[in-house]
DNA sequence: AGTCTATGCCGCC
DNA sequence: TGGCGGCCCTAGAC
């Protein structure tokens, strides 16, 4: 159908009606609709109709008002893309919004279908070097032959707590402690919660001033823990009097504009040399001695110039061997002991941004890194080649905004160093609710163990740690903080054919997408599952049967 | 119920 | 090489 021009009376306003008549999807009278929809846009444009008969007899080009269903993505016609009910409809005119490839969309990728489906199989190279060496000799015997069965917690033991007032950025368990979390967010707050007494929570407010990117408990000291920041600072705070003392500030001179702000990134400790390593937006590490607090050396460049780097992690076994990641595409292997610009052991190319990249807790021999990709990547260094991933395994964790970065972390008790957890950002329609659950994969074949996934937390869920001696998840979304633990008290665990469980508390009622928050916006206590049906934790809980379904 | 926004990377020019 | 606009499912405040 062409262009039509209406009303006469008004001659230059030019309707442009959807020309495509395939897809009239709905079963509804579209006449009626057009009528009202024309009679809307009557009244509507009025005022501009009238502007431009004005104009047009100052001579000026007529005005358009489009009719055309435009997809809100590509913003062209003939199709829409968007959420229908709870599920997403993807925009052919985009590549897959999963796996990136052009020529399908999300919901016929096949890595939707099926996750091995997107497994790269392990190289079997024998090159050889002292990296390789070491580890044969050193690491390999270490390593156990048998894979356990994997423990998955899958139930919200106690809600939820939500004291933060921005969105979490960094969880740690306690190391001796087996009943304490900290929690640290945007803000640059550090929270210190008791998940089995619930009740007892601690919010220091004055450890960072902005966003507390990572932290980690002082090696034989229980209740110190050491944070970085955006602000630039490592604190090192006493949990039991919320002392907080300053390692090390890089802004010394306060604000002098952005390109000379300093963020500090990725953090960890290496025990063996009393270190603290930090790393900056502006791609530079530093070290700095626990015992005197001062910085060891000067920084050094191990990541692009001006890029920031995201993480780092000492190598459980070999703690002088030191993995870190960032904005420059690469994770790199260091040795501490001889470190300096350029001279890393292996640079592990990814397409884009790396979140994070670990050491395996028990060998240490394997890396996962998670990258803005799309895609975890598993790089072994017994029964591969560093040029490239022994594993790549399609995922969804892309998200460049609002959202704290997803990283892939391993089970720290998982002696196999196969299981991985990691929050996913696309949804799953899930009885009419649109549910971001948390994966466990198992990295050694790239099969999804597990979507853990419960009708109350509808936000997603970016910051996922396992609990290095129970069984016990937390996870963080947004401001909220849940704590997982298996379905010891429920039915037993239907398993079918894929072995794939989707685990799910109170799932029997159907709900729309948006549940709503129903609560105020204090920042008090909030021991319930978010959900206007769901007014505290006591309906909750006894409304919740913790029910388990199998996906086909 | 609708609007606004804090913000990070990527690609384009 | 730098500045600027654009994003695919945000979350929460007004």
């Amino acid at each position: 159908m062409p262009p039509q021009t209406r009303r006469m009376a008004f001659p230059k306003v030019v309707i442009e009606r959807e020309t495509d008549s395939e897809q009239s999807s709905s079963e509804e009278d579209e006449a009626d609709v057009e009528q009202e929809e024309e009679e809307a846009l009557e009244s509507e444009n009025k005022g501009k109709v009238e502007e431009a008969l004005d104009e047009k007899k100052k001579g000026k080009a007529p005005i358009t008002i489009s009719l055309k269903k435009v997809c809100k993505v590509c913003k062209k016609p003939g199709h829409e893309a968007g959420f229908k009910g709870a599920t997403y409809i993807d925009c052919p005119m985009k590549p897959c919004f999963l796996c990136k490839m052009p020529g399908h969309t999300t919901v016929a990728c096949p890595h939707r279908v099926a996750t091995e489906y997107g497994v790269v199989p392990a190289h079997h190279k024998s090159t050889r070097n002292a990296l390789e060496y070491m580890f044969e000799r050193q690491i390999r015997p270490r390593v156990p032959p048998i894979k356990p069965a994997y423990v998955i917690p899958d139930q919200v033991s106690c809600a939820v707590i939500r004291y933060h007032s921005r969105r979490v950025t960094s969880l740690e368990f306690h190391p001796t402690k087996n009943n304490i979390l900290l929690s640290g967010d945007k803000k640059g707050q550090l929270g210190v919660w008791d998940f089995v007494k619930v009740h007892e929570k601690i919010v220091y407010g004055n450890v960072h001033s902005c966003i507390l990117n990572n932290m980690k408990f002082k090696p034989a000291s229980d209740d110190t823990v050491y944070a970085a920041s955006s602000d630039g600072t490592i604190s090192c705070t006493d949990l039991e009097t919320g002392i907080s003392v300053s390692l090390m500030n890089l802004n010394p001179d306060g604000w002098q504009g952005q390109n000379s702000w300093r963020m500090l990134y990725g953090m960890d400790i290496n025990a063996e040399k009393g270190a603290v390593l930090v790393a900056d937006n502006f791609g530079f590490l530093y070290l700095v001695d626990t015992r005197s607090n001062d910085p060891t050396g000067k920084p050094i460049l191990i990541h692009k110039k001006g890029s920031k780097v995201v993480g780092l992690h000492c190598n459980p076994v070999q703690p002088d061997l030191l993995l870190s990641c960032g904005n420059d595409h690469f994770a790199r292997i260091w040795d501490i002991r001889r470190i300096e610009a350029g001279s890393s052991i292996y640079d592990l190319a990814h397409s884009r941004v790396v979140n994070s990249a670990y050491f395996s807790p028990v060998s240490g021999s394997k890396i996962l890194s998670t990258s803005q990709d799309n895609r975890l990547r598993i790089w072994d260094s017994i029964f591969g080649n560093m040029d490239s991933p022994s594993r790549e395994i399609v995922h969804s964790h892309d998200f460049n905004r609002h959202l704290t970065a997803f990283k892939a972390e391993w089970d720290p008790r998982d002696s196999s160093e196969s299981l991985a957890v990691i929050g996913r950002y696309i949804s799953e329609n899930y009885d009419g609710a649109a549910l971001h659950p948390i994966d466990f994969i198992d990295v050694s074949t790239g099969q999804l163990v597990a979507e853990v996934m419960d009708p109350n937390i509808t936000t997603i869920s970016p910051v996922n740690k396992l609990h290095p001696r129970d069984d016990v998840l937390a996870s963080g979304s947004s401001r909220s903080l849940f704590i997982w633990k298996p379905k010891e008290k429920c039915e037993p665990v239907e398993q079918k054919d894929e072995g794939k469980i989707v685990i799910c508390a109170g799932a029997e009622k159907k709900r729309n997408r948006k549940l709503g928050d129903g609560s105020d916006d204090s920042d008090d206590d909030k021991f319930r599952p978010k959900g206007k049906n769901l007014k505290s934790k006591k309906s909750a809980l006894k409304s919740s049967q913790y029910t388990i379904k199998v996906k086909r």
